[in-house]
DNA sequence: GCCGTTTTCGGCCCGACTGTTTTCAGTCG
């Protein structure tokens, strides 16, 4: 489903790359790169946009403005087509080789006419590289590598497999080593749906052990580099992990650092320079004097930047420094305030365990409510029966006792026929607590016939949530094409949650979407379709895609109190 | 190329590590 936003980031991109190589001007690619950024992440489908209001996207001036207009018109921009018509497309690829920036890239090209991936993999072998000017010979064997990585890279990781390598890691050091404290950063902390690097930080006053504690770990494949403030190594899967090490008085101000993004740092140093101060890792100083001001938690340098604390979820310079400005900053949904769970399964269809293994399970988790929502019959290889439903009822109605403090609710999840009928009509469907539908077949429909279909599901009185609603699998099944603005407007119309599902492999919606979404005032259940009771802690990854589309409890059925919650479930019936 | 509570020019986030070089450029995050 791409926006004209993707396409017109993706060029603006290519113009930085190429301006990076071909310019001297190192702030000209900076620009396109910004303005790349902000309209990938601006709110509104810049296809539909008057001129006037491109202008008013951050970082887009009037010359990129003008650009981006041609493109949208002619589907390309003539000053882009002569900066590609001196380099090779090729070129572009080799910034991508680890250890390869634009400058290098140039020279490479220059000097040796190297033009693609293929030649510079041959200029290796053939050791020519270690003769250029400015290059040598672990310069060379450092492009080898980067060659190898480029090629063994199986893509990004999953949040869940990134955070269980980083609470591994982290374990390891502190039984290895003493240290102050410790934890994970980065894009994980910021719990972006899949992760390049893990990044640590660590606050120590000694730090060599510490790295020699990291370096020596033994899914360490190779240490990428090691100093005493900060080390990389590449792990046996291929993930690469960071380690940085500062004082402990810094602590703050390193957790702001080292969790960006790189966007969002970059905007509350700039806030900084424009009061006079200077924002690092090591603090914020007063910018004349070097005198330290803050730097012990995030919460006071953000405070004397006259910002509040904003959480890590929203750290993308999508407009919440903004928002913190001017007061508008939401108070973004904690799994705290919910209090329930509404898309689960069990045994009966492909779940692993038992209906009372997971209400057990659920209990533990002080939910107020927990709906039980096994496949529907017409997923023919799960073998559900009317039978079998109403014999599950019956059981978790007789469960009830046993858990005074939650309610028990029996749901199902539906499928959604390629008409966009469901499984049941309203007589049975009427016996449950709460339908989740969602399309498990036919991904491949047109656009309209999938946008009918989704549409058809939500405008049923008994439908109240769909379930994964792009059915997408990261890694594996790209999203099923549907009219975002139309599903979602009939999403609202018709009192029908969308899902935020907080499978790893799901996260569906995915966080722009869930933006998108708010804006047509749409409602959200953060369930996580758990099938073993493992999964029932998969929430919080829920609840970090609902912090990344900036929903509160508001927003979100299940951190609604039951009442109001069976009044949303009821579609005004 | 963009931007402005030191505005229409002169800045542009900041620091660590590496490699090739004798003081720094390139790359990275």
């Amino acid at each position: 489903m791409p926006r004209a936003n993707d396409a017109v980031e993706a060029v603006l991109l290519e113009y930085a790359d190429l301006l990076a190589i071909l310019s001297e001007d190192r702030f000209k690619p900076r620009s396109y790169e910004k303005a790349a950024r902000a309209v990938g992440g601006y709110h509104a489908d810049i296809g539909t946009l008057e001129p006037a209001e491109i202008l008013k996207i951050p970082n887009v001036g009037k010359s990129i403005a003008e650009k981006i207009q041609e493109f949208l018109r002619e589907g390309t921009i003539e000053t882009l087509e002569s900066l590609r018509a001196k380099i090779p497309p090729g070129v572009r690829d080799i910034i991508a080789v680890p250890g390869v920036g634009p400058k290098k890239a140039m020279i490479l090209y220059q000097d040796l006419g190297i033009a693609n991936i293929d030649d510079l993999r041959a200029a290796v072998e053939s050791g020519r590289i270690a003769e250029l000017k400015g290059f040598g010979a672990r310069t060379e064997s450092n492009i080898r590598r980067g060659l190898e990585r480029l090629q063994q890279q199986t893509g990004r990781a999953l949040a869940s497999v990134a955070m269980d390598l980083a609470e591994d890691f982290i374990e390891r050091i502190r039984s290895n080593v003493d240290v102050e404290r410790i934890d994970y950063a980065g894009s994980l902390r910021r719990m972006v749906e899949t992760i390049g690097d893990v990044d640590l930080l660590v606050a120590s006053d000694d730090p060599v052990p510490v790295m020699d504690a990291f370096t020596g770990i033994d899914i360490v494949e190779r240490v990428l580099a090691k100093g005493e403030a900060k080390s990389s190594v590449l792990t046996r899967q291929g993930l690469q992990v960071d380690l940085r090490v500062v004082p402990a008085e810094a602590w703050g101000a390193a957790m702001i650092y080292f969790t960006g993004s790189k966007a969002h740092n970059i905007r509350i140093r700039e806030m900084a320079v424009r009061k006079g101060l200077k924002l690092n890792e090591y603090g914020l100083f007063d910018a004349k004097s070097g005198t330290l001001i803050v730097a012990q938690t995030e919460q006071e340098v953000y405070e004397r930047l006259g910002l509040p604390w904003i959480p890590p979820t929203m750290r993308e310079d999508r407009g919440e420094v903004e928002a913190a400005l001017d007061g508008s900053l939401p108070d973004v949904l904690t799994q705290k305030q919910l209090r329930g769970d509404l898309h689960t399964h069990t045994n009966l269809t492909d779940g692993l365990a038992s209906l009372e293994q997971m209400l057990e399970t659920a209990s533990a988790m002080k939910y107020a409510y927990y709906a039980v929502t096994d496949h529907a019959p017409n997923l023919f290889m799960q073998r559900m029966t009317d039978e079998k439903m109403l014999a599950q009822r019956e059981r978790l109605r007789k469960l009830q006792p046993k858990y005074p403090r939650m309610t028990l609710l029996h749901g199902t999840e539906l499928n959604i026929d390629p008409e966009g009928n469901v499984d049941w009509g309203p007589e049975f469907l009427d016996g449950f607590d709460v339908r989740v539908a969602s399309v498990h077949s036919m991904f491949g429909q047109s656009k309209d016939e999938m946008t009918r279909r989704i549409v058809r599901a939500m405008e049923n009185p008994y439908v109240n949530v769909i379930g994964h609603p792009t059915t997408r699998k990261i890694n594996q099944r790209q999203p099923v094409e549907f009219d975002l603005d139309e599903v979602f407007a009939a999403a609202a119309r018709t009192g029908t949650a969308l899902e935020v599902n907080a499978y790893p492999d799901r996260l569906d919606l995915k966080d722009e979407h869930i933006v998108w979404a708010k804006r047509y005032g749409v409602k959200f259940a953060v369930d996580t379709d758990s099938h073993a009771t493992t999964h029932l802690d998969h929430m919080r990854y829920g609840v970090a895609m609902a912090q990344r589309g900036w929903l509160t409890k508001d927003d979100v059925i299940n951190a609604w109190p039951l009442g109001k919650l069976r009044t949303f479930l009821r579609k005004g019936r």
